[in-house]
DNA sequence: CCGTATCCGATCCGATACTG
DNA sequence: CAGTATCGGATCGGATACGG
């Protein structure tokens, strides 16, 4: 991932690695721990292979998420939140805590209930 | 704007309206209290009209953001946060301070200080 | 001062096929 | 199982001009 080469705001610059479609949700279902790329894959309804390979490389480029990658075969890797993943973490869940809310006041949330999507907080 | 008609999860939401370009500048901005459109274009630099307008319009179409518009010539407006704009600048000051310490390891700070930026976070 | 409309290149992202 | 490559439609956002 190509970033600017000046910014004028760190906003600007977070912002630049969170924009991507995928990024807050990956970063959610990594709260719990370690995840292999199929769990997620499984995990993240909706996303292609190439998009959650995408979007796992620049979070770990920019030090979000690492990984650790086990020889052998089949290959097995494990995805996991850095420090700083954590820390984001707990500003995604502040976004996702006011989705709920937006969706509860709309009646938006058959859906959520439809797919069986757990949206906890925890 | 235009929502997609089933989300599977809040925060797909909630991304939908934050991954604007200036959404998360925007609301900074706003975090000190009401503001006029041009007091908004002159802080926040590199913004066109255009852009400006049209995600504050978004931002208020979803609750963030709210105006209060004075009848007269000139025209005078007055933005501000709404108490769900409030709760989410609450997210974005945490990723404001990761984007700080990102920048500081970095040694990207020095466009912050040419240009006299403010990025505190109080 | 504030807001709208349009044009157009840049980027994003889904589908698909292929490799170790 | 994990990762790479490419193609093409959709969307984003900058420039610019105009209107209340």
């Amino acid at each position: 991932m190509k970033l600017r080469e000046n910014y004028t705001c760190p906003l600007e610059f977070v912002h630049d690695i969170i924009k991507g479609k995928w990024k807050t949700i990956i970063i959610f279902q990594l709260r719990k721990g370690k995840c292999s790329f199929s769990e997620l894959h499984r995990e993240i309804s909706g996303i292609s292979q190439k998009m959650l390979l995408e979007q796992l490389k620049e979070l770990r480029e920019f030090g979000f998420v690492d990984k650790k990658s086990y020889s052998g075969y089949p290959l097995q890797v494990e995805y996991f939140l850095t420090e700083r993943g954590e820390k984001i973490l707990s500003a995604i869940k502040i976004m996702q805590d006011i989705g709920i809310e937006y969706m509860i006041e709309n009646n938006m949330t058959q859906f959520l209930d439809k797919k069986g999507i757990k949206y906890d907080i925890s």
